[in-house]
Formats: C-alpha cells, structure tokens, sequence
DNA sequence: TAGCGTTGTTGGACGACGTTCAACAACGAC
DNA sequence: GTCGTTGTTGAACGTCGTCCAACAACGCTA
C-alpha cells in the first residue's frame, strides 16, 4: 500500500467536494484493504492531497472510516426504501432485488465495510447495528401489526435483516441465485406473522 | 492502557501453559478494547511477559488474535452442541437456552470478540462466517431434510443464526427475554421447514 | 557437581504509523 | 495592491508492531 497519484492532483478545492472525495476514496480503499493495512498516507495520495488534510476535515482516522461507513450505508437504505404504491409483499420482493444488486455490484465494499467494519469499536459497532435497525423497520413500515406483539414484530424484522445477511456468503459465491434468496427471505418474514396471532398482513398479492 | 503487573510474574513456564495464558489474557482484553487500543505490550504486561514472547508463540498481532477468536469460537459451539436425546425441539431449546446464558456471561467477550473481529479482515471475517456455518450445521444435524431441499436447508440454517445474532442486542439491552428469542427464534426456524414441501421435521414433542 | 544442549524468554533497535501544529498559499473583497 | 479568510502542507513527535541476537532456566549425562 504505497500508491500515489490517483487523482491528478487538484489544489485548493471547495470543501464540500473535497470531503466527497476523500469519502470515495476511503470507500475504494477500505473496500480492498483491512482498516489498518490502509494508512492515512494512502488516503491522502490517492486523492493528491496530504495527511493532515484528513485530520482537517475528520479529525482522526477512526472518524473518517465511520463517515465512510455511514455514507455507504445511507447509500444502501436508500435502494432498500420501498415502491410505496406496491403491496408489502411486491414491495419487499422488489427492495430486496434491487439491494441484491446492489450489494452485487458493491461487493467488496459492502462487505468490507458494511458487515464487519473495525471490529470490537462500540462506536462502529452502534452505527452497524442503527443502519440494520433502520433497514428493519422499513420492511416492518409495509406491514400492518397488531399492537400487543409491536415489540416481537420489530425483534422479527431485525432478525430477518441478520438472516438476510447470513444468506449473503452464500448469494455471493453461487451456492444460491437471487430466486433462492427472494424464496428464503419472503418465507421466512411472513410465515412468522401468520403464525404469531392478531398480526395482519395485508394485500398479500401475487 | 498502560497496566503492568497481572499475573506475579512466573517465568520459564511450560510452552502449552503460556500459550493458554496469554489467550485468556488476550480474551480479557479484546473484550473490553478495541483491537488496535490493545498494544502487544499490554497483552505482554497483562502475563508478566514481554512482547517477544507472543511472537514466538504466534507470529503476528494479528495471528494472536485469530487464535483468541477460534478460543471463544469454539467454547460457544460446545455450549450450543445438542443433547443426542432429545427431539429436535427440545434439544435446540435447551442448547440455545445455554448459549443465551452463555452469552450473558461473556457479554463482552461474545459481542466484541464474536460479533465482529477486526473487521475488513478476510482471514478474521473467513473465521467468524466458518463458526456460524459450524452452529447452522448443528442446528440442521437434528433436523431430517428430504434430498431436494438440501441447499436451501443449509441456507435456511444458516440464515437462522443470523437471525438470532440479530436478536442478541434486544437481549442483551432488556427489550428481549430469554422466553422472547425461543419463541422467535424456534418458530422462525421451524415454520420455514413446515412450509417448504418435502421436508419433514421430526418428534416434535414439546 | 560441572558441563552441555535445549528451550523458554528478553529488551533494544528499526521502520511505519496516527496525530499535531505552526506556517503557507490561493482566493474574494475592498 | 492589500488584507482577512480558508483550504492546505509537511516536518516533528510519540507509539506501535515486528525482528533478532543474546540470555537464563532446566534436564541430562558423566
């Protein structure tokens, strides 16, 4: 990890634009390399500027890489957000397609900094567990509950996103295709509402 | 993070001795510390040791810590193996209700160690996914599976331990009982099998 | 008891890293 | 052309992971 020029070196940018792109570039670097095998040098040269421009706009390393996370991360609640004219079932069936693509298209850098991040940081940790949190109530907004099983059904949802993401190793490497995960996943949410009393599902189309 | 004497100081110890006393050591200390906040140094202070010692036994900071995770790997997959008697309700009842007294104890331990890693790290994350298959695979040993639905059983499993590490913060925090995740957790798990076709789930006592 | 090979152990040295900070250079305003 | 603002730099510092040559405790044999 020793590269440099990346960018043909561009001085003395706006600063919004400068932090986009030092974002990006932490984004392709911690996509490809463990957190500490990327050094705050290679930041820096990958977008022809130099260390302490970092400190300037992230104050540390560490904040630099959760603004990373969180920028990928808003990034992928944003393809999940559902159709809001579809039905809770077409409606999760198409999030989640299109998500599956995404990671698809994203994978190194998903699961580089998505489903692991630092490891053991309280920090990163919470900001990993908010954004499967959220996920999980997006799917949940689609449904219609009963108010005495509220906290079972947001405890449900949560666990579907782990066990989506559990699903994941497997859709990666071809021991499952998108069908198989879209079958899993579908079964798996909604089954547990029909067998838990008093919850409605709705408009359950197709 | 500055700490010196731990342990009195024995010096010249047997070879299987040390290696197992810095790994509880290092276990004390990735639990409650980010890993690149635990200095060599510290594990070293931590047995009255000094640096070089870790190196002979294990290569590398980052080998070290790799052997701490499959430590702790291991121990859970021992609480969680199933009682060869039981049906296969029960004998996942109670092996889960161990690991989620297993859990709490090592509360610390579990979610910094387990759930996570150095993150970003193949080799680390390569660990953590092996465990999860590991507990999938013996959850799924005491469940008959017809031949065509194999795959999708595996994957099924699989998927299931990522739901119930998606329940443990819900646990951990109170907003969960130990009642609440079985609940979750064995319909989740067994309603998929009744409603995919083919599948039979065995003595279902209860 | 003296000597010897084995093996657990040490700590100084080195390069790389994260972080700080005082100085600098590009720009708009007047 | 001058001045204040603001984006930017790189030398300097302390700490860290890693290496390695030297060391010390022990079992063995004579």
């Amino acid at each position: 990890m020793t590269s440099t020029q990346h960018t043909p070196r561009a001085r003395r940018m706006d600063s919004d634009a400068r932090r986009a792109q030092l974002l990006e570039a932490g984004l392709a670097l911690f996509s490809t390399t463990p957190y500490d095998s990327v050094s705050v040098d290679d930041i820096a040269a990958a977008t022809g500027s130099s260390r302490g421009l970092l400190y300037h706009y992230f104050g540390s390393k560490r904040g630099f890489y959760i603004e990373v996370l969180e920028a990928s991360a808003a990034e992928l609640v944003e393809v999940l957000r559902p159709d809001p004219e579809a039905d809770a079932m077409t409606a999760l069936a198409s999030g989640l397609g299109r998500a599956l693509q995404w990671i698809r298209e994203h994978e190194a850098g998903y699961l580089a900094v998505l489903s692991g991040g630092i490891g053991t940081d309280p920090e990163v940790a919470a900001v990993v567990e908010q954004v499967r949190d959220a996920i999980g109530e997006l799917v949940l907004a689609n449904i219609e509950v009963s108010p005495a099983a509220r906290t079972l059904a947001h405890a449900h949802v949560r666990g579907w996103v782990g066990y989506v993401e559990g699903l994941l190793p497997r859709l990666l490497d071809g021991r499952l295709d998108d069908a198989d995960v879209l079958t899993l996943a579908t079964t798996t949410l909604f089954t547990w509402f029909e067998a838990a009393d008093g919850i409605v599902v709705p408009a359950t189309a197709s």
